[in-house]
DNA sequence: CATGAATGAGCCTTCATTCAT
DNA sequence: GATGAATGAAGGCTCATTCAT
């Protein structure tokens, strides 16, 4: 029964991955997107290039492991917010606050999941699909609300995707300007704010 | 008298530069923005590659004539929308109009002015430069709006972001949704209500 | 009779070759051999690339101009030299300081005439035959010292081409240092003094 | 034990350098300076050219390679001279055989030693550093003999030079006369004679 | 003849991917 | 499986020369 050593050459090829990931991670966090280069990979994972493509069968395979890895756990969050027990408006900060706080950790990622360009037909279908997975959750919540009365009547994806915009453009702005760090408590709520209350006085 | 010959020849550069233009806008929608090469454009302009460097210096400064070119007339909307003798939240609804239905004409903008990466430093420089322009001008209006009392005090700087990033995000959805037509009134409209009025309902 | 005519047309043909001699001879002091492109030369020439090749088939051709019109009158001085009325050694110093004179006023022919490389094959060959001309009248120069017993019996092509080295030399080092001026009166009697009493010390 | 691998590394490493370099000579011998092309190098090579890339960084770094190389053995041997219990005239006479020997085996390194156009910054300063080196220890056999009272008083720098150039010009004119052997002994010793006892007769 | 824009072969360099060991 | 050197297509840019006006 070679059941053991599947097993075990199962782990080891989990584990090899693992690593390939963090020195990617590790790359892109140095190099940026466009200084992803394999040998660079390789050398942070201080295995061969040729090792890399045991593990993966190119690079876009790669990039789209990395994709899923880092997001698994961010879209993992956001479901566990929308299965809460509390509130829409609730749920709608705790997803903002969630994806921005993400976003700060990982700034490499949103440069691939919130642009579409240099990148290959396979990673951008990838992207897509996290980011409408993101989308599709936020629209929920804002479903959530309007059916409880408690949001006005928008339509929930088209207002998922201008929110989901807004947070990019903070993200951003905030790359661009190199202003570490990159998200505060004040920037959530003032987000917050806005989309709840709206700019106008009212009353 | 050489005027006339000189004429000429500038209206001939003019109109070559146009060529090239068209040419790179051509392969841009065809290509996106990686496969923007110079012999495609070259090809797309009927001309040598050698002929490109007759009018543009080099890649770089094709792209930032590109840019210049396109987002010019949206730049000199914002200026009107911004000196017209209408209130801040008229002038915030013409801003986002106008953004959005250009982004709507110019897809290829879209990539270049809103993301960061792939760029040389040269034409990340330009679309800052643009980027910001466009944010300076809306978070005037915002500015505007809260001095009227017409707005709540927000952050005009980040509010701005916050709107640019929303719309931006609008305008990649769509684009990735490959939805035409890109922006509809209703969007604007929604878009705008959001804005003005937030998600909450009120008593 | 177009006699005339066709005169007038030689002599517009001497005054363009005369002119963008000229040229030719600007843009090698400002830019270098290297440097020495053929729109260079139509721009100091204030005439436009075409028109350098209704006087010159090619950029060779336009360069061997350039080799044989500045190398004519250095050519004529030598010959005058060896024909004038005086000793040999005087001769010699005069050879001398005719050779280091003319090339402290004209850098850019010592690359031509004394380089052998990133010179096309008649370029080579047409700098050849100069040098050559130069050489065999410097070994006439000895040879008439060595027959009048005022030389010893040293080989005079071989002592020629070593002589001529030894100026090249000197004349390369003061461009390389950035020495200027290039040639100055002590060196033409240290180099003289050299090559008639040699190194050596006689009791 | 890894050291028997990396051992094994390092020597392929040299092997391949010395491959290119030889390649480079070959290319070097049969198109001249000019003509040399990273693709044929790689042709001569028998590899790709990203296989050149791979021992060394770029053109450049490949030519100072050459450079060194060929050089290094020759500046050896100048410093045994000068180091050697010999007198200065013996020196000397060490010293120009030594050098042009090893021009008569290496043709091309006459060129980039010894031209100073078409080489690139970095190239012309590895040439330069190369002549001044011989230059310097010319200058001090010279600087020698004077202060032994065996040469006469010459600045010995600029007498360096002249010798120096007095080589150079004897090799070049055997090259473009085609005429092998380059240097033989008689030549060794007409230079030394002409250089010690000067052309003068003496009473 | 003059013009000068167009041409396009030529050259250096990069990097994802392969494959012999 | 691991290695990492070899690969070679690809791409930006130059400049001598041509030719339609």
């Amino acid at each position: 029964m070679p059941t053991l050593a599947k097993k075990r050459k199962t782990e080891w090829d989990v584990m090899m991955k693992n690593a390939i990931f963090e020195a990617t991670m590790a790359v892109l966090g140095e190099y940026g997107f466009e200084g992803l280069r394999m040998d660079r990979v390789a050398k942070a994972a201080e295995v061969s290039t040729g090792t890399l493509y045991n593990y993966f069968k190119n690079k876009d395979e790669l990039l789209l492991h990395v994709l899923d890895t880092r997001f698994e756990p961010i879209l993992q969050e956001f479901l566990k917010i929308i299965k809460s027990n509390v509130s829409p408006p609730e749920k709608l900060e705790a997803f903002v606050r969630e994806f921005l706080m993400s976003m700060q950790h990982h700034r490499s990622l949103v440069i691939i999941i919130l642009s579409a360009e240099g990148l290959s037909l396979p990673i951008k279908t990838g992207a897509n699909e996290k980011r409408e997975s993101s989308h599709t959750i936020l629209a929920d919540i804002i479903k959530q609300g309007v059916e409880q009365g408690l949001f006005r009547p928008f339509d929930p994806q088209r207002t998922a995707q201008l929110i989901f915009g807004a947070m990019h453009g903070l993200v951003q702005s905030r790359i661009d300007a190199d202003n570490e760090p990159l998200i505060v408590e004040s920037d959530i709520s003032e987000c917050m704010d806005l989309f709840f209350s709206g700019l106008n006085t009212r009353g």
